[in-house]
DNA sequence: GCCAACAGAATCGTTGACAATCTTGCTTCG
DNA sequence: CGAAGCAAGATTGTCAACGATTCTGTTGGC
């Protein structure tokens, strides 16, 4: 499981009904486009409309849910060159949050990102894109953990979020998973250099790739 | 009430709450860390506390507004050492704008530009540091307008809406418009001469001596 | 046969009231 | 005199009902 979000026991009502409904989304439970209408989440998830109503409005500030006027809510479908957009934007911030983390990094946090490293090596070899897909996404989210960087964590984790199918679809791509094993590598080795610069290059150079691939 | 920027007749009660308490958190009428009851809101607006409600998820969203549970609203202040991380961020993304306003500029584009230039030149001639920081805002949002990167252009527009405080207390120091001036106009310049990397390098020089001008 | 007006259904927006929770000041006991 | 406990007040969270808007399918006229 990537992303956190467990509805703990004592949990609010609009707390929940977010949750739940991110989670829903993320995991693809809802289709694109789906409408989302407000009664019957209210009643799926026993909670009011006005909880679920809250949990749309910030969904709709995350970019994960489209809402008209009078007209409802639905999931939102993200176009390729809308992908490609986010993924430059990731670009940009990823690569600060590299440089940083090359930096600060500690010696326990460089063991393990080798340790990830080798275990998408294995996952590679022995041909699990779903294991290697979710070790990338770990490896990416430990990266910007190390930088310290709050503020560029929370934005890139809205822009990961509206990104879930298309990393997906990429994952699944025959040949993907080998050539960007060797991008991660070489992001793992300029971290462990502490060189920020290479780090930072090592970055851009992996997402460059993921842009070429989402135009396919 | 000073307040322009028409609400426009027909809109709804949660969008006149919204963007009126924008406003009013934006030209500094709510003191930092004000408290902000949901009722004295919907007072004062004329709406109800269900649209004061759903504006100020919004807004806790954007990351003007922070809400505890059980315990109300507050306008966000924003520490030195958070407003400088998010000028880091600013770098990273306003640096691939301006790359990418350079590629895609248009003529008419850069005679705006180059007149904006002028105008700020004039303004710090003329000693009026109000005018200025109006210039200078106005600068950098028609850059981000030119590089066409909606996602890029959302994110920074968020990020930007929680430096005002700091914005201003920033144009008002004596020096420093001077210090500024010449950056923007390298800016500017390399623009004009669309040159990717160059209009990269000058933002991120212009925003490295915003971080240190922050710093004091 | 085609288009416009119209009624009905579905859905969202708004309202006022009630319940849960937190804060604050007072009281009482050691 | 100080600290723990309690009660009142303030504020937010939740709820169910009402009103407004948009969509859809049908009907009537041309």
């Amino acid at each position: 499981m990537p992303n956190e979000a467990r509805p703990s026991s004592g949990e609010q009502a609009k707390q929940l009904a977010l949750t739940r409904l991110r989670q829903a989304i993320m995991h693809g439970e809802m289709a694109p486009a789906q409408r989302l209408v407000e009664n019957e989440l209210a009643e799926r998830f026993g909670v009011t409309r006005a909880s679920i109503r809250a949990a749309l409005i910030e969904l709709e500030a995350q970019g994960l849910v489209e809402r008209i006027r009078n007209r409802g809510s639905r999931v939102r479908v993200v176009s390729v060159e809308e992908a490609v957009a986010i993924t430059e934007c990731r670009m940009a911030l990823e690569g600060l949050c590299a440089a940083k983390a090359a930096v600060a990094v500690s010696d326990e946090q460089l063991a393990e990102l080798t340790g990830l490293g080798t275990a998408m090596q294995k996952a590679v070899a022995d041909g699990e894109p779903v294991t290697y897909s979710e070790l990338n996404h770990a490896l990416h989210a430990r990266i910007r953990e190390f930088s310290g960087q709050r503020t560029a964590v929370e934005l890139l984790e809205r822009l990961n979020a509206q990104l879930v199918r298309h990393r997906f679809q990429l994952a699944l791509r025959p040949g993907r998973p080998q050539q960007s094993l060797k991008e991660h590598l070489a992001m793992i080795e300029a971290i462990r250099a502490r060189d920020p610069q290479a780090a930072e290059a090592a970055v851009r150079a992996h997402l460059t790739s993921v842009i070429d691939a989402l135009r396919d």
